[in-house]
DNA sequence: GTAAGTGCAAAGCCTTTGCAAGAGG
DNA sequence: CCTCTTGCAAAGGCTTTGCACTTAC
């Protein structure tokens, strides 16, 4: 089930209705990749279709992460941030301080002892979420950074 | 070291005054527990001083960052919280979503294995935050929840 | 035609900043 | 005294909401 067909799904069983801005936002949400802000995908968003408000924009990404197309999350910077929703999945962050590189990995042992911790604390877990922050390695091969201001593109 | 001790340590060193704001405040956030919200502390701080004002909580609480005094941390909610710092101590929260209690944790072998998938990954960790969202397992004793309106405090 | 969606601008939150008055060293 | 602080109010970001107009069905 594609994520458009979702979207059809979603808007036919609410008594919603199917709008180009909400095709346009889907299929740039889409192709922008992971984690993008609404700053970032207004942007893009814009490139397609000008005239697009902000305050569509917000309660598009709303309704996404609704209808599970979209996963929604905030990471230290405040910002809301969207990433495409996979059924079943989950993953935590690697974030560069220096690029604002995200990266996503899994970990069974991570996820594994999270169970046990909850449990020794007397709670159910519910979800969670794991960020860690450090930097690239090979700082010369860091993305976006900026290395004339050197200053992180976030 | 007491951190009354540190705050001073860091005022001489920065050639700033010791105030009766400063101590009154920190004296309120120690006794508030951790992982106060500002808008709990400015609750708790005018009751020993009507008269202070917001923005010197806020930045109050910014200085004792920089003094090594409160570690700084944003949850998903988007609002800063404040919990007094341990020298090289580090830990992790399990939130309750009913009742809003904070619990601290570390576990070892997490932090090892981030060690491990950071370096599978290429980056050096700097720092990582790992919060669990649950539910006590027992709601009846489940803190600070509203049982009348059925809504957490936080 | 009618309910839902859009774009704009205004309002809401939390947080920061500018400034004149006040306090510490 | 001179600088750092404070309190107030105003301004800043990000996000949400109100409203008249426009669309989808």
């Amino acid at each position: 089930l594609s994520f458009e067909q979702k979207l059809q799904n979603y808007l036919d069983h609410n008594g919603l209705k199917s709008t180009k801005q909400r095709k346009v936002i889907l299929d740039v949400f889409l192709k922008l990749g992971s984690h993008c802000s609404l700053e970032q995908l207004l942007g893009a968003v814009q490139k397609v279709m000008p005239q697009i408000g902000l305050a569509t924009i917000y309660r598009t990404m709303r309704l996404f992460v609704e209808a599970k197309i979209a996963h929604e999350h905030r990471f230290e910077d405040g910002l809301m941030r969207y990433e495409p929703y996979h059924e079943g999945e989950h993953h935590d962050h690697l974030i560069c301080t220096l690029c604002g590189k995200i990266l996503e990995f899994e970990d069974d042992i991570i996820e594994q002892r999270q169970q046990v911790v909850a449990k020794s604390h007397g709670m159910r877990i519910i979800s969670h979420t794991l960020e860690i922050y450090g930097v690239c390695e090979n700082v010369e091969t860091c993305e976006n950074y900026d290395h004339k201001n050197k200053t992180p593109v976030i």
